[in-house]
RNA sequence: GGGGGGGUUCCCGAGUGGUCAAAGGGAACAGACUGUAAAUCUGUCGGCGAAGCCUUCGGAGGUUCGAAUCCUCCCCCCCCCA
């Protein structure tokens, strides 16, 4: 086992702030001097089961504590979730229902399980509900009373929002004391969050103090930017590379991240050592480079790390006969239909097949597609709105660059009309 | 409790009686150019087999030939005073 002090210099690595290091260091040469295990904190939102590149530095970080032997205690939010962590802003936030979270909360736990040990030692995961629901409302009322409105409207946003006259409920000022007191409840050593998650952390080395208790250790993480490059990788923006999508999806996407964003990457989203991200840098500043080869090297790393190089390889060759050369990906939907048409000779309409297929939201938006040559059938762009095809033979439906339908005879019902 | 300002299409935001399916921007989508990058340019961006019609401007009523716009009641948000 390491000692305090290189554990330390390993732990602190990659991390933007650790408030304090020297109560980190502190921690740990105790619990080495006791042979006890640190509690390693990390928060979850349950209301979006996809985890992310983003959430994946934070996963890092907790499988190399359990490494060094400490304990991680992966906590899921169902009663913050109920509020909406006011960060992300969202009006209407729909509730989960207790199934929900639960569901929610396994799908967790297979994604969690690619990076982080499962190891019951060395992994625990609660929901927050546990300990929330048996609070009365004297315990709610204690809570709040240890702190004040003007150190919750610290938090940026809140004061934002309160400056920009829009809306504040008491209930949301709740959300930073509840993911404080989670570390009250648990104990933490230290707790892991991403930078944006800073206040929120800070409040619970507060609230442990108020219990008499040693306050956590604070650790915050880079954000990660998403495939936009712009803002932060999540879920509801649409901007994420979810790490159980499939190689090619992750290829893909990754290759639509903006130039700026490769080093960012390499450095955030794969796990390359120091001399690789050198290399990468190097390269990237040489003129005659080519950023896609960069990226392409980038894709195909992130892919290895969560399917395989095998994955990777399949994915990179699928990708160049797609976008290089024009070609198909090996699997296309063949969706189930059902389209109104002439029963006798299967004369269906194109518009209404695209709907049907999901290609088009709408029959305007079928017709729109069209209209601006954004169709293929079989290859060939379909130039008329009025254009109809037989069901009974096979076709090959194409909207945009990159989305195909199969149409198969034998799945598809005429409605007839 | 009193006074004031607001709620517009995915988001921001203009619009104060007809020319409004509603300016502008963002996002998104399609096309061109490319490296599924960026930038740029073009087009689209409520629904309907497209003709005209239907639904939409917080909600419900009303005035009017005609309402996002005026009136009444209600719901919600923000600010100031208490």
């Amino acid at each position: 086992m390491l000692s305090a002090k290189e554990q330390m210099a390993a732990l602190v690595e990659g991390a933007v702030e650790v408030i304090k290091e020297e109560e980190l260091l502190q921690k740990l040469e105790r619990a080495e001097r006791e042979g006890r295990q640190l509690i390693i904190k990390q928060g979850f939102d349950p209301s979006a089961p996809d985890l992310h590149l983003g959430h994946a530095i934070g996963l890092r970080k907790l499988r190399q504590f359990q490494d060094l032997g400490h304990k991680v205690i992966i906590i899921i939010g169902d009663y913050t979730g109920m509020i909406g962590d006011p960060t992300e802003r969202s009006e209407t936030r729909p509730r989960l229902t207790h199934e929900q979270v639960l569901a929610n909360a396994e799908s967790y736990k297979q994604q969690v399980f690619k990076i982080v040990d499962p190891d019951p030692s060395r992994l625990e995961i609660v929901l927050n509900g546990s300990w929330f629901s048996q609070m009365s409302f004297a315990d709610v009322m204690e809570l709040a009373g240890k702190y004040t409105v003007a150190r919750i409207l610290e938090r940026d946003d809140f004061s934002q929002r309160f400056k920009n006259e829009q809306p504040i409920s008491i209930h949301e000022l709740f959300y930073p004391l509840m993911q404080g007191h989670d570390s009250v409840e648990i104990k933490a050593d230290v707790e892991l969050g991403a930078t944006e998650q800073k206040f929120n952390c800070l409040v619970g080395r507060d609230l442990m103090k108020a219990h008499g208790l040693e306050p956590q250790v604070v650790m915050l993480l880079p954000v990660l930017e998403g495939t936009d490059g712009v803002r932060r990788m999540s879920k509801s923006i649409g901007n994420y590379i979810g790490i159980s999508e499939s190689p090619k999806e992750i290829y893909g996407k990754t290759m639509s991240i903006p130039d700026a964003m490769i080093m960012r990457y390499f450095e955030l989203a794969t796990t390359s050592s120091k001399p690789e991200l050198d290399a990468v840098r190097k390269l990237l500043s040489e003129p005659d480079t080519n950023p896609r080869d960069l990226k392409r090297r980038l894709a195909g790393v992130i892919v290895t790390m969560y399917h395989g190089p095998d994955e990777a390889e399949n994915a990179e060759e699928e990708f160049d006969r797609i976008f290089a050369k024009g070609g198909l990906p090996d699997e296309i939907p063949e969706p189930a239909i059902t389209v109104g048409g002439q029963s006798d000779r299967g004369a269906v309409w194109i518009v209404a097949l695209l709907v049907a297929t999901g290609l088009a939201r709408s029959n305007g938006a079928a017709r729109r597609l069209i209209e601006q040559g954004g169709i293929r059938l079989d290859g060939n762009v379909v130039s008329s709105v009025d254009s109809t095809l037989a069901v009974n033979d096979p076709h090959l439906l194409q909207a945009g660059k990159r989305r195909f339908v199969r149409i198969v005879p034998e799945n598809v019902k005429l409605s007839g009309e």
